[in-house]
DNA sequence: AAAAATCGAATGAACGTTCAATCTAAGCTG
DNA sequence: CAGCTTAGATTGAACGTTCATTCGATTTTT
């Protein structure tokens, strides 16, 4: 179990801040130790890199999102209710956390990002394996896992995204609406 | 009508190439200059900085991707069938062209995306206007334009990701199934 | 007093941009 | 057409800034 320490805390807090603000490459580790109040050397007393910083961040967003994902509502649940209101759960993660969704967009499409990094925690196995019981319980169109997520938890994703930036704004009742959509576009006919 | 010499589209293309591999700030105009055959210095004859370069690349890909979408093809299609085309057209576009694609995901999650740049080419104009006219005929959910963006043509650019990516593969039958998939979502039950 | 944490100035490399010098080509003149 | 002129195109070395990272000194903790 890696000890975090307040310090090491108050870094990623304020480095996931800076960098949704500025970009990652327009925020100098001065300037987050700076904003984190704490020395520019210690930084790397925590980290080995920026880089590194940027992966650790990355990963500790993933592993809170696959928790919340799989939530107690959503445990006692299954077929289509399930994915229901995973999809829900996602769509009011991303909007409650801006920041760790739009740090999310920006690491996946940067050269940070491989795509052989499987979420290897716990409850990632666990949220994947429970996906997967579902879809053999609903009547779901027989398509590859990851396609089913870019027509269901991807849309949750983008719509999150458009929320954020004001773009849209989206009443209760247009979100089940979107979540009947979602949900119809998986189902068997 | 700006003329676009020669070389000119060698520093486009060539930074488009370079901008995707290295990501844009891993990529430093002396490489662009270098791997287009021409000097460092010429690029500042026609980009006023690398940041106008970027954002000249990427009005130029909308342009070509507006143009794409709404093909002869689409012209004579109408409804639910005009929508359906527009889809397969976007996602054959984006598995095609795999550097635009990924420029485009690049440059709309960094900073230099402004939300309210909107698309002012006439392509731009004429395709949206279409769309609208398609959701009018056909009998389509009523949810916001950009709501129905994200349950379409979205998945098309996420699917066409994971594709490019090596993710993915997607034979005919199951394109097929998927652009099924995505007009279910949209039309009303 | 030993170890760990923290500081922050210094280092050195990377990179966007500039600019004086050179080259190219097209126009003009006799 | 040869010679002259000139404006634009092109070069690449040099500049100045930014920034990730280091490390010896200092403070805090054990």
């Amino acid at each position: 179990m890696i000890k975090v320490t307040d310090k090491q805390s108050a870094i990623l807090n304020t480095a996931l801040k800076l960098l949704v603000k500025n970009g990652f490459h327009n925020t100098p580790m001065s300037l987050i130790a700076k904003e984190a109040g704490v020395s520019a050397g210690i930084i790397y007393h925590y980290f080995e890199s920026k880089d590194d910083l940027i992966h650790q961040l990355y990963h500790e967003i993933e592993v809170k999102l696959s928790q919340t994902l799989l939530d107690q509502k959503a445990e006692q649940l299954e077929g289509i209710a399930l994915l229901r209101q995973i999809w829900l759960n996602a769509y009011a993660y991303y909007v409650a956390h801006p920041n760790e969704t739009l740090f999310l967009e920006q690491y996946k499409n940067s050269p940070f990002y491989k795509h052989w990094e499987g979420s290897s925690d716990e409850t990632g196995l666990l949220l994947s394996r429970k996906i997967e019981q579902a879809i053999t319980e609903a009547k779901i169109v027989e398509l590859p896992l990851i396609v089913l997520y870019s027509l269901t938890l991807g849309v949750a994703m983008a719509l999150a995204k458009q929320q954020i930036a004001k773009i849209i704004e989206l009443d209760d009742a247009t979100l089940q609406k979107i979540a009947d959509a979602v949900c119809r576009s998986v189902q068997l006919v």
